[in-house]
DNA sequence: CGCATTTGACCCGCGC
DNA sequence: GCGCGGGTCAAATGCG
C-alpha cells in the first residue's frame, strides 16, 4: 500500500485527475482553482496529501498536490467522512473509458469501505486509550498537587512552631501543635475578616480560637459523621488525618441548567434531610454518598434563587471507595478543584496557585468562581453558559441530555468573560486561555455524538467530555498523552508532538 | 418487608 | 445569654 493521507476535517469531494471536471468551480465566486501536480505527468494517477484548506493555497485558487505516488489499486483512505466519487467517463484525450475501468473503480470503493471500517474500529480503540490515559492523568495529578500540598504544610507547621516558640515561650507543647492545620484556618478566617495577626498580643485568644474551630473542622471524618457526641477536641494524629478534614470542608459548587431534581454524577446518592434556607425559596437538599460505608463525601442541591432553572449542586469531601467509570469524571474533577483550592489557601497562593496543573485545567475564563466569602471556601465552576449553536453539538442540544449538554457547551463557549476570584488573595491568579475552547471542539470533532447517545449512562459521555476537555487543555497533558500514546503504540520511532496531535485528531476522526 | 424519602427536632457556631 | 441559620439525626411515612 502506498501512503496516502487526506484530511477530512471538512467535507470532501474526491476526484479522479484525469477528470475535466474541476471541484473548485463550486467554490463562491466562481473562480476555477488549477491541480497542479508538482514534477509529475499529469495523466498519471497522482493523488497524495492535499491541503484544500490552506489559506495560502485558497487564496491563489491553486491546491499544491505532492508528488506522492501510489498505484491505483492501493488506494489507501483514512476517512470517516463523505466522500463523493467523481469518475469521468471520457479521458482527458477523449477516449472511452472502458467498463473495465469502472469495475476497478467499485473494486477500489469496496477497497475504501473495507479499509474505512478497518480505520474506524482503530480509531475507536485509540479514542478509549486516551480516555484511559486522560483519567490516569488525572488521578496522577491530584494525587500529586495532594502531595506538594502536604509536603508545603508541613514546612510551614515547622515555622509556625518555631514562631509560636520564640513568641509565647508560656505557651504549652499541645496548645502549639494544635496550630496544626493552620493554612485552612487562615483562609476561614479572612473568609470573615477576623484574621488575628500572630504578631499581636492576642495570640493566646488566636490559639485558644484555632483550638475551638479544630475541634469542629478536623475532626476525623468517622468520628464527624458517626455520631456528633464524640470529643469534641481532636488533635490530628497525623497530616493525612488533617488533610482528610480540610478537604471535607473545601467545597466544589457547579451550577448547571437542569430540569431534573439532581444532577446525574455516576454515583448512588442517599437523601438525608433537606432544608429551607434564608434568601432562597427554594428547599436546600442533602445527600450522603451511599456507594460505599462511611463515604464522607456529601453534596447539597438547590435551585439558584436568581434563576430557578439552574440547580447548583455543591460536593464536599472526597470518596473513600472506588468509582463507577461513570463517576470518575465528576468526582475526580471535584476532587481536584478542592485541591487546588486548598492549594490556593497557603501563603504562597499565587506561585503555587500558578504552578498548579489543575488551575490550568480548569482556567477556561467564565467558568470557575472560588469564593472565600462563604461559611467555606468554594470553588464554583459555571456551566451555565447558553448553548453553542455549533451543529456539532447538535447531539447535545437534545432536551433529553441538556443536564450535562450544558458544561460542554460552557467549556466550549469559554473564550469570553473573565475568571472571576471573589476574594483579594486569589486576585494575583488571572486565568484567562481560550485555547480550552479549541482542545475541546477538538475532541468533540472526534467523538462521533451518536456514541454519546447510546451510553447505558447518558451522563457519562458528558461528564467525562467536558472533565477531558479540561484535562487535555494543560499542554502539558498533550505532552504527556503524547508520550504515553507513543509508549504504547510501542513502535515506529515516532513522536507525536502537541503541535501533531491536531492531525492526529483528524486523522482519528 | 425492606429501602428510600420526608420532616420535625436537635445540635452547633456565630453574631448581637 | 439569646436568637438565627446551617447542618444532621431519626422516627414516621411512602413506595415498589
Amino acid at each position: 500500500m502506498g501512503n496516502f493521507t487526506l484530511d477530512t476535517s471538512e467535507p470532501l469531494v474526491l476526484f479522479n485527475k484525469t477528470s475535466r471536471w474541476n471541484p473548485f468551480s463550486m467554490v463562491p465566486g466562481g473562480a476555477a482553482a488549477d491541480v497542479v501536480a508538482e514534477g509529475e505527468d499529469n495523466r498519471r494517477n497522482v493523488l497524495s496529501e492535499m491541503d484544500l484548506f490552506s489559506t495560502r493555497n485558497r487564496s491563489h485558487n491553486r491546491v499544491v498536490v505532492k508528488k506522492e505516488n501510489f498505484l491505483g489499486n492501493d488506494l489507501d483512505l483514512n476517512t470517516g467522512l463523505n466522500l463523493v466519487t467523481m469518475v469521468s467517463n471520457r479521458s482527458p484525450m477523449g477516449d472511452d473509458i472502458s467498463t473495465t475501468g469502472e469495475d476497478q473503480t467499485i473494486d477500489k470503493l469496496k477497497d475504501i469501505q473495507n479499509e474505512l471500517e478497518r480505520m474506524n474500529i482503530e480509531n475507536q480503540r485509540l479514542r478509549e486509550m486516551c480516555l484511559q490515559v486522560s483519567n490516569n492523568y488525572n488521578a496522577l495529578q491530584t494525587h500529586f498537587v495532594t502531595l506538594m500540598h502536604q509536603q508545603e504544610q508541613e514546612l510551614r507547621n515547622e515555622n509556625i512552631q518555631n514562631q509560636d516558640q520564640n513568641a509565647n515561650d508560656h505557651l504549652s507543647h499541645d496548645q502549639v501543635s494544635v496550630a496544626v492545620p493552620r493554612q485552612f484556618m487562615e483562609l476561614r478566617q479572612s473568609t470573615h475578616d477576623q484574621l488575628i495577626s500572630r504578631d499581636s498580643s492576642s495570640e493566646e485568644k488566636t490559639v485558644d480560637r484555632d483550638t475551638k474551630t479544630i475541634a469542629r473542622e478536623d475532626t476525623p471524618d468517622s468520628d464527624v459523621w458517626t455520631s456528633n457526641k464524640v470529643p469534641k477536641l481532636v488533635v490530628p494524629e497525623n497530616m493525612e488525618h488533617t488533610n482528610d478534614a480540610t478537604m471535607r470542608k473545601v467545597r466544589v459548587s457547579v451550577r448547571a441548567r437542569s430540569d431534573a431534581p439532581m444532577i446525574s454524577d455516576g454515583c448512588q446518592w442517599r437523601k438525608y434531610g433537606q432544608k429551607m434556607a434564608k434568601g432562597n425559596p427554594c428547599p436546600r437538599a442533602y445527600y450522603r454518598c451511599t456507594m460505599a460505608v462511611g463515604c464522607p463525601v456529601r453534596k447539597q442541591v438547590q435551585r439558584w434563587a436568581d434563576d430557578q432553572t439552574i440547580l447548583v449542586t455543591t460536593y464536599e469531601g472526597t470518596h473513600n471507595h472506588p468509582l463507577p467509570p461513570a463517576a470518575v469524571a465528576m468526582a475526580s474533577t471535584t476532587s481536584a478543584a478542592a485541591t487546588m483550592l486548598l492549594s490556593g489557601s497557603t501563603s504562597s497562593v499565587d506561585g503555587f496557585m500558578n504552578s498548579n496543573l489543575l488551575a490550568q485545567a480548569i482556567r477556561p475564563p467564565n467558568i470557575a468562581t472560588i469564593s472565600a466569602s462563604a461559611p467555606f471556601p468554594t470553588i464554583t465552576l459555571d456551566l451555565t453558559h447558553p448553548p453553542n449553536s455549533t451543529p456539532i453539538f447538535e447531539g447535545y442540544n437534545n432536551p433529553a441530555a441538556s443536564q450535562f449538554a450544558m458544561p460542554l457547551q460552557a467549556f466550549h463557549q469559554g473564550s469570553s468573560g473573565a475568571m472571576v476570584y471573589n476574594q483579594s488573595r486569589f486576585s494575583g491568579l488571572q486565568l484567562s486561555n481560550n485555547e480550552l475552547s479549541n482542545q475541546v471542539l477538538q475532541y468533540q470533532q472526534t467523538a462521533p455524538p451518536q456514541h454519546h447517545q447510546s451510553q447505558p449512562h447518558p451522563s457519562f459521555g458528558h461528564s467525562l467530555s467536558a472533565a477531558t476537555a479540561a484535562i487535555t487543555a494543560d499542554p502539558n497533558f498533550t505532552a504527556a498523552l503524547a508520550a504515553a500514546i507513543t509508549s504504547i503504540m510501542g513502535g515506529n520511532g515516532s513522536t507525536i508532538s502537541p503541535k501533531n496531535e491536531e492531525n492526529n485528531n483528524r486523522e482519528l476522526g
